[in-house]
RNA sequence: GCCCAGGUAGCUCAGUUGGUAGAGCACGUGACUGAAAAUCACGGUGUCGGUGGUUCGAUUCCGCCCCUGGGCA
């Protein structure tokens, strides 16, 4: 691996309340970076502390680029975040900075490091109807659709899986061509792995999913409900990204007494240790070839970071 | 102390007219190309409270014991 050196930015991931975070920020306070956020739901405005955002203190300690820019009404995507991606890399080396990437949305660092088919953009007239046809007649009924319109696409997808339908559908309307055509074209990175140092946290499971539930607790003092609340004065669209940030859906329910915030809260931890488990997934499928921290090396990472920079 | 109802998977419970058992959730494994904190697939993990008896065979029937709830004293 590289030295420092010759280090375009240091990307690091790991499974939610693993101590990114804290780490990404004692990198970049010791080598004079910027934190740039890979994760999905922190680049969403209104949520903060549901998010596991940094405090506006831990933003003043050093440059954050990525972190809370994208109103809440809107979707974010991939697509825009490899855009925005590498415009946050040339901003840090305008600045001289080194670009520290911390995040758990192993989409993003995979769209960062291999990049994603060029495909072009879906008009929301579109992608509305479609989304609409799922509700409206269901997965597997649309998928049927698929297989008529698109059988390759319709062979590789599941039929209950309305989520992708959807979106082969949508590019086969919008471009006139199936999107495994599309998805046959190489995509390019914005970093190549060679020019990176890749650390990825592994805590104990046990000790993680005890974190997450100690974080959500942590996060209903800290006001998550008033961020919820604040967020259903917009009066969304339940289907945007940010309505489904952990929380986010029982809390709603909370305020509008369908559960108690109890039962609301158990959930939320619920959700977040699932989805834990699918970042252990990810990580061991796409992220062999990065530096695997445990906890007990996580513990003296602080005094080593000059060695393991190194290694 | 007596009476009643229970004790089956991590939890809540179903079931076996006697042939060693199954649902939901939890949990585990996996897929993943512009919603990825999303979306989807797969998997039952068990001294059937303990012990003795009846039986070819007991988680199931019987005795005793232990534990938990409720009632009566």
């Amino acid at each position: 691996m590289n030295s420092l050196n010759s280090c375009r930015a240091i990307l690091i991931a790991g499974p939610t309340a693993s101590g990114k975070s804290a780490l990404a920020l004692a990198l970049a306070e010791r080598y004079g970076g910027v934190v740039i956020n890979a994760d999905s739901m922190q680049v969403y405005r209104e949520l903060r502390v549901l998010t596991a955002r940094p405090t506006p203190e831990e933003e003043a300690r050093v440059p954050h680029a990525l972190y809370g820019f994208v109103p809440a009404r809107e979707a974010y995507s991939a697509g825009r975040y490899m855009k925005d991606a590498a415009r946050a890399i040339a901003q840090a080396e305008a600045q001289g900075r080194l670009p520290i990437f911390v995040g758990g949305t192993g989409l993003y660092f995979k769209a960062l490091l291999e990049g994603l088919s060029p495909i072009p953009p879906v008009s929301a007239e579109i992608r509305t109807y479609w989304r609409a046809q799922a509700q409206r007649i269901g997965a597997q009924a649309l998928h049927q659709v698929l297989s008529e319109r698109d059988p390759v696409m319709a062979a590789r997808l599941r039929p209950s899986d309305p989520q992708r339908i959807v979106r082969a559908l949508e590019v086969l309307d919008s471009t006139g061509r199936s999107l495994a055509e599309w998805q046959s074209l190489p995509g390019e990175g914005v970093l190549r792995e060679d020019e990176t140092v890749r650390l990825v946290l592994l805590p104990d499971r046990a000790t993680l999913y005890r974190r997450c539930e100690e974080r959500f607790d942590l996060m209903l003092r800290q006001g998550a409900l008033d961020e919820v609340a604040a967020l259903r004065e917009q009066q969304l669209d339940p289907e945007l990204p940010v309505m489904t940030a952990h929380g986010v859906p029982h809390l709603l329910a909370a305020l509008a007494g369908d559960i108690d915030l109890e039962t609301a809260a158990a959930r939320a931890k619920q959700d977040t240790r699932h989805y834990a488990k699918r970042q252990f997934t990810w990580i061991r499928r796409n992220m062999q070839s990065w530096k695997h921290i445990d906890a007990q090396q996580m513990e003296s990472l602080c005094s080593k970071l000059e060695r393991l920079l190194k290694l």
